[in-house]
DNA sequence: GATCTTTGTCTAATAACATTAGACATTGAT
DNA sequence: ATCAATGTCTAATGTTATTAGACAAAGATC
């Protein structure tokens, strides 16, 4: 009696969105999932492999979520202003979507997850090809940086930074990163 | 039949310890720590308080021992020098121990937890102390400092830095931010 | 030395979750 | 009108945490 008409992998994914971004990684279940499709847990499984999988689908699509924001925050502008601006919009989005973010960093042994992955590379090194350094020392500070952010970020959201200006320490972590940055770097502009 | 003599407090730990290094966090059950003590996973709420209760235990342990750790790694060092010996014993010991410093994170409500992670402030502030900056912003220096060692560890255990050498990069890293710091030192030591 | 209390284990039971197997209805094509 | 595919359901299994309450062993008290 009453059956529902017919679910979509789709709508599976954005239920579980909604529960991700309310209670977090762990509050995702197939229970709650179905709770909220208004299903029962084992018709999950004819859209999405098991709890496993569907974690899987959301941390791709998150990460290709990430990945276009932090590429739409570099456009037009260059230099520190670039850094800073991709900064900003990958400490936002970040802590806007708490969820997403952890699940950004789940490994996923699909070929889809490192393609959703490459676009913030792809950015991070755009902006560093401004400071004209070699290939090598390149690769280096962008890990550099993304240690950075991910660090400022992940510890804040897990509240271990204690009490204080959030903003002010992390603008000031890129000020020092930027001026360190700039000892190295051949083009002064 | 077979009735074990008497279990503490500290053994159930050390089963968990155990299990933690080997198996990470979600290996830490009260099943697998009850099955290597041979006893029954009931038992083990004579010791602690729930699965919820020994991990907060393991928190407030694995921080002491990472805070004595850092403490230890910046005797007899001071500037630079003093940076990066912490910053080496930050890595090898969250290398060493992920599970625990993954648990140094957890959120705990108890007041040992702010007591055992007071350590590996105190070191840090000492260190930072050499630089000569001005309170609010020596505090906001720590927590950049901080927020780039957390990344770069956790970016590594969770394998998203990519193939290369990741001791160079993490070198590279601390340059950067003492080159940034050494710019706005009031001792230029 | 006998009893009593405390302690720490056990078994049994409940509850939440993921998952598999297989029944059944609905949909769309033949 | 029939048939196959699709997607749901119910039922059952297994894993985990947790609570309740029985029971034995150890030490304390008299």
């Amino acid at each position: 009696m009453a059956r529902k008409r017919g679910l979509d992998h789709d709508d599976v994914l954005a239920a579980a969105f909604a529960i991700l971004d309310r209670d977090g990684v762990d509050g995702v279940s197939l229970t709650a999932v179905a709770e909220r499709l208004g299903v029962q847990p084992p018709s999950l499984y004819s859209h999405v492999a098991g709890l496993g999988g569907l974690l899987d689908d959301l941390a791709i699509a998150a990460t290709a979520d990430f990945g276009d924001t932090l590429r739409d925050s570099a456009v037009g502008v260059a230099g520190d202003d670039a850094v800073r601006a991709f900064a900003a919009a990958y400490r936002r989005w970040a802590l806007t979507h708490p969820g997403c973010y952890e699940l950004t960093l789940r490994r996923v042994e699909r070929a889809d997850k490192r393609t959703a992955g490459l676009g913030a590379v792809q950015t991070m090194d755009s902006i560093l090809a401004h400071y004209g350094l070699e290939t090598r020392e390149a690769r280096r500070v962008g890990r550099a940086l993304r240690a950075s952010l991910h660090g400022f970020v992940s510890l804040q959201a897990a509240d271990a930074l204690g009490r204080g200006d959030h903003q002010a320490s992390f603008d000031a972590m890129l000020t020092l990163f930027l001026d360190g940055l700039q000892r190295r770097s051949i083009v002064t502009s």
